[in-house]
DNA sequence: ATAATTTGGTTTATAATATAAACTTGTTTA
DNA sequence: TAAACAAGTTTATATTATAAACCAAATTAT
C-alpha cells in the first residue's frame, strides 16, 4: 500500500541537500550552507550520514588557502532520491 | 529557497493517515491500520497528535459492542496537507 | 605586530520523535 | 470458564534532528 520511505532521504535537510546536488555537477559545503539555510553543524552532520550512506561524495581541498569541501551526488544516491520521489508520490496523491 | 516541512506532516505515518483521510469521509482505526501496516501502538500515538493539532477529529463509539474510533480530517488539515505537498514538490522537482 | 573578526567547518549535548513492547478492557469462542 | 481475540492506550527505548559550543587557520583592523 504505502511504500517505506527511505529514512536517510526522509529528512528535511538530508533532501534539500540531495536535491541541489541531483541538478548540480558539484556543490561545496558553503554553497550547500547559503541554498539550504543550514546551520554548519546540522549541515556537517547530515553530510557524513550521506557520505556513510553512499549517496554522496565529498572530497576536501583549498580554494586558495581556504579550506573547501565540495559534494557530488553518486549513481546509488541519485537512484535513492529517485526511488524516493516515487515512493512519496503515493502519500501525495490524495492531496493534489 | 527551500520552504520549511510541516512536522507534523513530515512523518511517515502521519502522512499515511492524513493521505488515507484525505480520500474518503470517514475511516476507523482498523481501517487506518490495515491501510498503514502500522502496530496498534504506534497508530494511537499518531492519531493523537493529528488531532492534538487540529488536523483530524476522532469520533469514540461502537460498532455492535465493539469499540470503535472513526477518524476524519479537518478542513485545517487538508489546508495543511495541501500545503505540505506543495512544499515538498520543490524539494522533489530535481528528482523528476 | 598583534588583536579582533571571519571563514569553514567539526564535535558534543540536548530535546524531540518515531516506534514497538507491554498492558488494559471488554468480547467472542472453545 | 478458560483461552484467545479485538481494539486500543500507555510506557519505555532507541534514534534523530538540531543547534550550541568549539577549533584551526585566514583575513582585517589597530
Amino acid at each position: 500500500m504505502f511504500p517505506k520511505l527511505d529514512p536517510l532521504l526522509h529528512s528535511e535537510l538530508r533532501l534539500a541537500v540531495m536535491s541541489v546536488l541531483a541538478g548540480v555537477e558539484e556543490a561545496d559545503f558553503t554553497y550547500l550552507k547559503k541554498q539550504t539555510g543550514a546551520t554548519s553543524g546540522n549541515l556537517s552532520v547530515q553530510i557524513d550520514k550521506l557520505t556513510a550512506a553512499g549517496y554522496i561524495t565529498v572530497e576536501k581541498g583549498f580554494k586558495g588557502k581556504m579550506p573547501r569541501t565540495a559534494c557530488r551526488i553518486t549513481p546509488a544516491g541519485a537512484e535513492a532520491f529517485r526511488n524516493y520521489v516515487d515512493a512519496l508520490k503515493t502519500y501525495l496523491s490524495a492531496g493534489e
